[in-house]
DNA sequence: TATCCCATGTAACGAGTTACATGATTCT
DNA sequence: AGAATCATGTAACTCGTTACATGGGATA
């Protein structure tokens, strides 16, 4: 079985900084990942799953007198999963269910894909958004009449928040093209 | 035990538009909605759950010749569990986890809860939004230099977001004022 | 010594996913 | 007659939530 979003997210992280489960959770809490949950009933069984899933491995700290502590690491399989889940193509459904899997996806991208690997991304994502937002705008205009106040300013705010993300896209697309000109 | 967020979603539909499980199945396919599961493994364990807590009633349509179908439509108590759902203050939580949950909130308001509610829901969305922008903003400035590139972008466009949000809260709002200026 | 923070875990429960199952009706 | 669609449901499995449990080390 493959991982799941919680799960790539501590694979994620833990490529970048081997970590205990408390680090993790406080990553958790007190960074922009608070989309996730800190609960420790969320994350122990998590990283028990990974690690008999041979994707990360763990090691008990054997520091001068602290508290015990288990530092996970990721191994060779860990990365290759990560990197599989990483270079899935941006599909449609992806987008439609709110798209915050993609952004995690992507904030990983660097040290474990390669920039090339985030402009296919960054292009690919560009291209299903507008094309959503397409869909969104079609939606609107036949049911504009019967909708509900309430309904249809929600939709328009998720509209407008589609294309704030394409607009990101565009954007993020040119840094990437400018730091190749740089050093490519 | 109260409803999920689906079984939420479920109760504003019908409160809308008394309908079958299919129907709904549909909507969830169909329409903006999509960022639900239209699994039947889904929806009809959770249309059994709001009937077994007397949320809703279902009643086999005795139509003519027709395949049987059950409508449900919400009960005054189903009513009443929407409201205290609906009426529920915004809290940073809420806007932290995504928003995704607010936004449905939002829409189901109209002929559920009124103008008053929905402005208030607003002028606090807004609040808690901007302050959380603040917090998102403050993390960036600090972290900025140790964020890999692909990281610090995620990050950007989460903020756009949410600012994306705020101006459509402001507009909301407005639009509003201007509703309640034609018939108050 | 009492209290807080560090640090890890487990157990019961709820709910969604996936896949399977069933049968009626309409379309070709 | 066969296929597609309408329409409802169930069972096994996974995973996250909530709450509880434990104990060492630091701080007052």
């Amino acid at each position: 079985m493959s991982p799941s979003t919680l799960g790539y997210a501590l694979l994620g992280l833990l490529r970048e900084q081997p970590s205990s489960g408390y680090d993790l959770r406080k990553t958790f809490s007190l960074t922009p990942l608070v989309t996730f949950s800190d609960s420790p009933g969320a994350i122990y069984p998590a990283l028990r799953r990974l690690e008999e899933a041979r994707l990360i491995r763990g090691t008990i700290e054997d520091g001068s007198g602290l508290r015990r502590r288990k530092i996970f690491r990721v191994t060779a399989a860990g990365i290759a999963e990560l990197r599989k889940w990483l270079n899935q193509p941006v599909v449609r459904d992806d987008v439609a269910r709110g798209g915050d899997e993609l952004m995690l996806r992507f904030a990983f991208m660097d040290g474990a894909v390669g920039r090339v690997a985030a402009v296919r991304f960054l292009k690919s994502l560009e291209r299903e958004l507008s094309s959503y937002v397409s869909t969104l705008r079609e939606y609107l205009a036949e049911h504009r009449k019967e909708m509900p106040l309430s309904g249809r300013l929600a939709l328009e705010s998720g509209i407008r928040g589609y294309e704030t993300r394409v607009v990101w896209a565009r954007d993020a697309l040119a840094t990437y093209k400018r730091a190749q000109r740089k050093r490519p």
